[in-house]
DNA sequence: ACTATTGTGTTAGTGAACTAATACACTTTT
DNA sequence: AAAAGTGTATTAGTTCACTAACACAATAGT
């Protein structure tokens, strides 16, 4: 899997998202094995303790599990990162009206704003 | 000025921007004086040290200008405060499309997505 | 003139988030 | 059995953003 990492935030929710993201598209199957932690950090040109962190916080929400000397898989069940995606996606928007109107716009005027994007 | 600001994220930026925001309200008008770096850092509640840092990049920026020995003050002309300001919501939209697009979203299905956001 | 208040500059300390470099235990492969 | 690859744990170092505590110079109010 390729890795888009942003340097200027922090990496080891950004890998978490990425990994839900492939789950939920399916580009990763349930009970698939992925890359190892050693692996997964030179590919995306990271620490490896960080990609170790960022594996066992999804093993928390249930979205991986890990074999000891194996490696790291997906669950057999891949609702929760379904789930969390979804709720990712709430969460960054809501952060987003907080700010545009922390910078003085209504909340009507940011639906206008954004209908009228183009990037 | 009262001020709200999220421990959460960098205080020197928000600063700037909530200065610009009063400037583009008209709440500060054109050479009027603002708190001084000590009184503002009280009321923020931050170090004055941080609310320097962010009157200088605003100096910078020609927005605002100090005095030395007597205060810091609006620019006579407000226009950098109201081009930063929407050049803020450029830049925040940008990122937030940027952000929901590396979350699997298209452009339309954030833009419908937001479309029926209630808060 | 005196004093308080201002902007300004410097140095040191802190916490978060990574990086870096190991070491160890367990599996898999050979 | 041996070697290579795996997850896991620990300790130390780095960088960034901010805090903290001053010191100094210029202005304003008395």
């Amino acid at each position: 899997m390729q890795w888009s990492l942003d340097k200027n935030r922090p990496l080891t929710p950004q890998i978490c998202e990425q990994v839900c993201l492939q789950i939920a598209l399916g580009q990763l199957q349930p009970n698939e094995r992925l890359y190892s932690v050693r692996e997964a950090a030179i590919e995306a040109g990271v620490n490896p303790n960080t990609v170790q962190r960022a594996f066992e916080l999804l093993e928390g929400q249930n979205i991986l599990y890990s074999v000891r000397g194996s490696g790291w898989y997906v669950s057999e069940d891949i609702s929760a990162a379904t789930d969390t995606l979804k709720a990712l996606w709430r969460e960054k928007t809501a952060a987003y009206f907080a700010t545009m109107q922390a910078l003085g716009m209504t909340t009507q005027a940011i639906k206008n704003f954004v209908e009228e994007w183009t990037e």
